[in-house]
DNA sequence: ATATAAATGACATCGTTTTGTCAATAAAAA
DNA sequence: TTTTTATTGACAAAACGATGTCATTTATAT
């Protein structure tokens, strides 16, 4: 179930991944691939990420009113959660978690997970 | 900027949300009011919420990995989060907040807003 | 009761994201 | 090197939610 042939336009989106440490979007690979392989195109990204995602690689990190974003599996393993620029409309890893969470639940209700999404001003931005 | 004219279908979709009191989708908007208004239109209930939107009387609620959905705008007002049932889908208030998510800023982002999600079974599905 | 125009609903259309297709390319095996 | 076949990229097309259109209905004012 591994990506079977290493070819420069996979390897171009896994460079994507390892040298930007947060959670990355379609149209954000393929601007980060391109800028190592510029003929590299958006149907390949879609391919790529999908393969990278059978091969247990990256994992789908989806978020409140945005399209769906990717990170790598070993860095989804660590629970965390995330920050996302008003300005610049990217998504930063946050590490931590405020706990405590069951108190907030009803009578009855079963907690299995949660989603934190702060928002604001990254630092670049702010 | 208020809706003009009280129509069935208007009353129908308010009271949708009137008696249910949690954040609902279009869909879940049109199965609710066709309830009461069997002919009412899907087409019908986008323009009911865009019209009750522009009044003031509901807000969008923003969630991770599902479209939006909307609810009374006192409701929102008040600070809450969310809960959603991964059997039957449905999305519940959350009243009460962690807190203390400045803490887990890193140096330079400036925290604005934040957004919590939590999953799992509802009491009727657990 | 009548006139006016907002609202409805059926249908078509759009915009965006995602996937299908297939001839050409290129990575890995022979 | 040659062969094999997975992969690519251009394009078409699907999927989907949301919106435009417009003849008809109907709430409201007169």
């Amino acid at each position: 179930m591994k990506a079977q042939r290493q070819t420069k336009q996979l390897q171009a989106v896994q460079q994507a991944f390892d040298s930007t440490c947060r959670p990355l979007s379609i149209p954000e690979l393929h601007t980060l691939a391109k800028q190592r392989l510029s003929s590299i195109g958006l149907r390949t990204v879609y391919r790529a990420v999908r393969r990278l995602q059978d091969a247990g690689e990256i994992v789908t990190v989806s978020v409140p009113g945005n399209s769906d974003r990717y990170e790598l599996a070993n860095i989804a393993a660590k629970h965390h959660h995330h920050f996302h620029c008003k300005a610049c409309d990217r998504f930063f890893d946050i590490h931590g978690c405020p706990g405590g969470l069951n108190k907030l639940l009803p009578k009855g209700f079963k907690l299995e997970n949660h989603d934190l999404t702060l928002s604001g001003l990254c630092a670049s931005c702010a």
